[in-house]
DNA sequence: TTAAAAAATACGACCGGTCGTTTTTAATGA
DNA sequence: TCATTAAAAACGACCGGTCGTATTTTTTAA
């Protein structure tokens, strides 16, 4: 393998690995070397990829949520008559894996905003970028349901986008505690099947 | 000052200084040091008071919810007429303290649920503990609130109280990587003045 | 087309400092 | 005097990050 190819393929391990630890034991709970080891990868090589752990953290986060954008989008697009449809599929999609996962991590996002979201500038921007993308593709995704006549229309895209995403959130942290998906199905079902119903 | 009184003094030092720091930096982002430095109390004594930082953060977070749990009780109790409005102005006390303090911090329960929860089985039950004592108060005002006709019927109090929370909890996280009151504005908004209402 | 030189990258031992905890010593009160 | 408790000192482990060197790649010149 060429020494590029290598690097790619190195940065690329270290972000899914940073993922998983990062989301089972937090920012400061997890050493760089556990992640390094996860991965074979040299502690001398990793500060040639990343100029430090919480710059890293930073593209950790734009990593990860880089999948819920794309699944969440496929899922508008491959029913595109029925929006409101599409995202109560994705989301119980995503209900049915965090259940595979015995309710073990919740979101990276949740919990990082929570632990370093006021102390770490690098990482606080990063974590508004990825929330403000996800939100945006929620949103246009209602607005869509609003013009099918699915979803109420005296309340904005924006508004209950946001609401959605902050009771999820919420959601998911009382899930990890009580060790059951009754939160967040009871998250998607007072919002999705009630309150944003026309 | 005797030695017994000098003991409940300095635990009670110990757990302010923890609310705060733990707050703001997290469980494994403040170290034992910081908060002995704070309050002035050796770290040799800090063993004769908890047996663990972990048993100490537990102790932390029952210390943290009490005075939210008082103040709510409190406001129900005032306003025993109008339950509904007792929880709204509860919480609008709840956002303009967060303003004062400019965002930073959010809640203790939330960070250390997203952080700690899944890793520390002693913190996992403080956490659950904390959060159903908080969650049964809710629900006890809310279930107030339906016979007084305020409240939508076809809901359970409890599972109001839950979502309340849960999108509570949120909109906080949300808060602080926004450095905006408005999640939280917006959050109590929907649910108090529009969802919940009957 | 080679060989030598230069530049860039990979690497792991090592840095000072801090972590949570334990052990040992000093102080206290009965 | 003698338990009991407070506090100081010490513990090994680990933290994020650096550094000099070894290796590989690219550039240069013949």
């Amino acid at each position: 393998m060429s020494q590029a190819r290598k690097k790619e393929f190195n940065r690329e391990s270290l972000l899914n690995q940073g993922v998983l630890f990062f989301m089972n034991q937090g920012y400061h709970g997890t050493g760089l070397q556990e992640i390094l080891d996860a991965v074979n990868v040299p502690k001398g090589s990793f500060y040639n990829y990343f100029s430090s752990k919480e710059e890293f953290c930073a593209a950790v986060i734009q990593h990860y949520i880089e999948p819920f954008i794309s699944r969440l989008s496929t899922h508008l697009q491959l029913s595109d008559s029925d929006a409101l449809g599409a995202i109560r599929r994705y989301f119980n999609e995503l209900i049915v894996e965090l259940e595979e996962n015995k309710f073990k991590g919740g979101c990276l996002l949740g919990s990082l905003m929570g632990e370093i979201g006021s102390t770490s500038d690098v990482c606080q921007q990063s974590l508004q970028s990825a929330i403000a993308r996800y939100r945006d593709l929620l949103q246009s995704g209602l607005a869509q349901a609003q013009q099918q006549g699915s979803v109420r229309t005296d309340k904005t895209p924006e508004e209950m986008a946001d609401l959605l995403i902050n009771t999820w959130q919420g959601a998911l942290l009382r899930m990890q505690i009580e060790k059951s998906s009754a939160p967040v199905k009871q998250c998607c079902h007072d919002l999705l099947d009630d309150f944003f119903i026309r």
